[in-house]
DNA sequence: CCATATAGTTTGATAAGTTAATAATTGGGG
DNA sequence: CCCCAATTATTAACTTATCAAACTATATGG
């Protein structure tokens, strides 16, 4: 039987693609969606790697460089992000988000945080508690890098340091 | 403490952006995608309520019924998607897989499916038991519906029969 | 039988995506 | 030192996707 593992990897595509669901309808939901979902992944990332390249954030998200170059535009005009070029290495641009920009990160997080909530409400603590458990297990698992050969030397990258990531507008 | 739930929610977003992007790059990385995301969503979702109408697929997926028309003409075209009047009303479109349509979308699960379950292996199999329990609670919670007015008549439309779902192509 | 409502498509404008070309910068031999 | 290939981001030209509004066909109720 060499199904247990592929049977898992079904049930964790159907779960995720009804949950992804569910937050697209959340945020479809306000009158004038202030983020759509590229967007709003595009802050999630510079907002993970503050100072990252456009390159990367174009690769992350899935974009081609011109694409991700119109729409960081966008968002520095909406005043979401800054971009300064890098004084190391003045073709790049290095991006950060603005206050407004992690202001209007951490709503939308919160928003589609909340809806999430509705629905989880449903679950007997007992099994929201064993849902966490397998949830931290499960990012751990998908946030592996792919295997960058390391190299020697500069900084490791092995940064993960989540500014808003998780929890709440902790203090 | 109100936060347990905020917590779960929290995680389970981060979780699930997380998977999403695996998935999304794995669709990426053919040479030529035969499926964009939404076109993968409307196959599922034809999948699971077959003859089911153009409104309401495009409500599902998120896209207004002009968009989605022309998404299935292309469909359509493809030879993935067969439309026919219902006989009922003939307003109605009732919406079906062709053979090809049915295969590519398993394949594309499959292929889907295999990339999680690469990432999934590195997971202990006692944890990975216990997550696969947790999904199903997930998957549960999350597949109710927003409660529609059922009105008067017709068919309760509460049928969930999932032909390709899970399972691989057992038998 | 007409009025009104509903389902889907067509149309025309706009936004978002792509590839190819361009500009600016870096770094590595002659 | 200087040129030249490589890189990073942007601009240009074009294609595709999406939406709102108008349109067609069908259904339903008075």
């Amino acid at each position: 039987m060499p199904t247990s593992l592929q049977a898992c990897a079904a049930e964790l595509l159907d779960s995720v693609l009804l949950v992804m669901q569910a937050i697209r309808v959340k945020m479809r939901s306000r009158r004038t969606p202030e983020l759509t979902i590229p967007q709003f992944r595009a802050l999630i990332f510079i907002n993970r790697l503050p100072g990252g390249t456009l390159s990367e954030l174009a690769e992350n998200v899935g974009l081609t460089n011109p694409s991700m170059s119109k729409m960081i535009e966008g968002l520095v005009v909406k005043g979401l992000v800054r971009r300064e070029s890098s004084a190391r290495d003045r073709r790049r641009v290095k991006l950060t988000l603005t206050t407004r920009g992690l202001g209007l990160l951490k709503q939308a997080r919160q928003s589609s945080q909340e809806a999430l909530a509705r629905r989880l409400g449903a679950l007997p603590i007992r099994e929201r508690q064993a849902l966490m458990k397998s949830l931290r297990d499960l990012a751990r698992v998908f946030s592996l890098e792919e295997a960058p050969p390391p190299a020697r030397g500069a900084k490791p990258s092995a940064r993960p340091p989540a500014p808003v990531s998780s929890r709440r507008s902790g203090r």
